[in-house]
DNA sequence: CAAACATTTCGGAGATTCCAGAAATGTCTG
DNA sequence: CAGACATTTCTGGAATCTCCGAAATGTTTG
């Protein structure tokens, strides 16, 4: 019955897990969404516990840390009054919440710091020209970095779906590219 | 004369250091990276180790895991025995190297796990519906994603840029796309 | 509102990672 | 090949992270 008695099941957790560890998820977080990933049932966080062997408090804060990418949320289930959870199955949407998360948390900051610095460059003449025009590189690229990222992100499913569906292709359509492949 | 003596440098310096350690990078080589990014001229170890407060076997280590990312190289430094690096400067080249790096070591090893596990898959009966269509999806997805980075990675730079600079309105090639934004 | 149940927060033991200094290895020069 | 210099690998203590169990907090039900 137990979800992990099948071997493959089994793996596919257990390197999910590990993955997790170098993407700086702690193994916990990354096991538990497995699980939910591989379930075919919301399950609540004493199930998790049993399945996963770890400890209640220990799945609490994983359920909340995957629910912070709101790539898992809390569903209500008759006639039980525990919390049950449910991963997002449509992969793409679990890449783009992941992404959004991730940029929200490690690139926004950044951009914000760069513009601070740009500031405070403008008004500067003691910094060494290299110094100011490498800041100054640095704060455009993460800039047009994170712009396009948003405009992006702000395309309808289907149509990023077509895009990437496209590869290398897309190249084809800009004005003045080479046509033939 | 020590670069770190302007506030912006060691403002940019510090940010990027605790930035790495957000990205799994650690403190130590980030801000080596850092501090060469900044540097007009190669550094040799010895510097580095004075300009951050390091220990010269941590600064080795830093430069040789940066050198696996391929964004630091070292250059021979005319009249001096000691090994001098340098960061690449082009932001661009630094993140592409970054990436292909990351996938190579992480999303690589994933889609061969996966790849034995849908192998596996096809000649197991007693693996429930749900969980193979899972592991199947995410085995697509994965691939799906790979594929389509090998092919975009193989664009000429010029090509991405261009392709950057257009932001959203790629879409609008799409054979079938809205023509009204 | 009291009892039962569910969840979160807290504190600390264990594991891991970081990083300085020491030792070992590698490389050049005379 | 000896000695000077440069770099890397090794080792152990410190800092950090992980994750359990206990205590505190929140929530439902009679």
């Amino acid at each position: 019955m137990p979800l992990l008695d099948h071997p493959d099941a089994k793996a596919f957790l257990l390197h999910w897990g590990e993955m997790g560890t170098q993407w700086g998820v702690n193994r916990s977080v990354s096991q538990v969404h497995a699980l939910l990933y591989l379930s075919d049932r919301p399950l609540p966080a004493d199930e998790i516990v049993d399945q996963l062997g770890l400890a209640r408090s220990n799945v609490s804060t994983a359920l909340k840390e995957l629910q912070s990418y709101a790539i898992v949320r809390r569903v209500h289930v008759e006639g039980d009054r525990r919390d049950h959870f449910v991963a997002e199955l449509d992969l793409w949407e679990m890449l783009t919440r992941i992404t959004a998360e991730r940029k929200r948390r490690e690139i926004d900051p950044t951009i914000a710091l760069l513009n601070d610095l740009a500031q405070r460059l403008a008004n500067d003449d003691s910094c060494p020209p290299h110094v100011r025009e490498r800041i100054t590189r640095m704060h455009e690229f993460m800039s047009t970095l994170g712009n396009w990222y948003e405009q992006v992100r702000a395309l309808p499913k289907p149509t990023l779906v077509a895009l990437m569906k496209l590869g290398g292709k897309v190249a084809r359509f800009l004005p003045g590219a080479k046509k033939a492949e």
